[in-house]
DNA sequence: GCCAAGATACTCACTGAGTGACTAATACTT
DNA sequence: AAGTATTAGTCACTCAGTGAGTATCTTGGC
């Protein structure tokens, strides 16, 4: 068993953790509260939840957390990222996203995210790689629905539903080139 | 802590192998198969998974499991569901869906799945019931996106995507009917 | 000046979700 | 008869996520 194996797909929560702490280095509180509000339309991470990805990240190497004491507030550990923890979040930025939608959905627009917050050059080639991607599986998704016997009702009917589902994401992400824009 | 409480949202893979053990009892490998064949678009659940799930199962007294054995093959145990398991199974199909697009998507096709196969009568009221609520979701969406200042472009682009996929869903949902009907 | 309510900051113990490697029997094939 | 594929299942593990609980500090009201 490789040491450095680890489960985490793409669509982890560990990705927003730690980009948001390669932004600003913070302590679990402050970080949770950042999480709930500059990301909660796609993530809805409990303040429990939030410390134990903190916990992950720390035993992967990818962050570091040093207790702070300050006269008057209890006492914190703040969190910063490790080159390693940098490596790891900037492969994962700019590496292709996976395919289901909601793997789209919620990692497109993290990506999006932390794109335009901290690689801002990169955002308008992150949409058009989405596009370009999504275009092809879109096709993919054609090709097998073409391949679905008729009598496959069921399958079909799913099949058709993610084939919609992926035409109003490919409707949808101009708009991002528009945001991003102004 | 209540000995009854279940974790268990009602996305949970839980039910897809539930219903096909009410729909005809089987061992793990069978329904691995079934799961595999009938109902590949939704759920990809793999063999060591369903065993777990099984296993869990059985522990809640869902299901229970025995030992047969025959000449010429190895043992095996079979499952079937309990009284129990098929009060709780039929209290997740008939209730209200969960709110995200993909709590729609996966749980109403999967709903829709045994309705058609075990409960044929309720399948179009189903499909009524679904397309009523998630036209009074929109409204929230839409409601909400009304109400998000303008320059949260990050959450509003993020909202308006949910938006489109839930008016793609309405587009969809129609559809079901029509295959119904055949 | 005190005390209750609430915000801050975190811990713990738990269940559920999911994977990959492994075992072991039977069945098919050459 | 030996080797491969299929059948059937176990094991040990990590990640995902919840809810209850702990402790400290701030703040508003009397």
């Amino acid at each position: 068993m490789s040491p450095e194996h680890t489960y985490a797909s793409t669509l982890s929560p560990e990705y927003p953790v730690l980009g948001l702490l390669i932004q600003q280095p913070a302590h679990g509180y402050r970080l949770h509260q950042r999480l709930t509000t500059d990301l909660r339309q796609i993530w809805r991470i409990s303040l429990s939840q939030t410390y134990n990805i903190l916990k992950r990240l720390e035993t992967h190497g990818f962050i570091i957390g040093q207790m702070q004491k300050h006269v008057g507030t209890p006492a914190r550990r703040y969190f910063e990222a490790t080159p390693k923890g940098v490596k790891r979040f900037e492969e994962w930025l700019f590496a292709p996203s996976g395919s289901s939608v909601r793997a789209i959905r919620v990692e497109f627009l993290t990506r999006l995210y932390f794109a335009l917050a901290i690689y801002k050059e990169r955002a308008s080639c992150l949409i058009d790689e989405q596009i370009t991607e999504s275009h092809k599986h879109l096709e993919v998704l054609k090709g097998a629905l073409d391949l679905l016997p008729l009598d496959q009702t069921f399958n079909r009917l799913a099949l058709e539903l993610r084939v919609r589902q992926l035409e109003s994401l490919l409707d949808w992400l101009p708009q991002c080139s528009t945001a991003l824009g102004q």
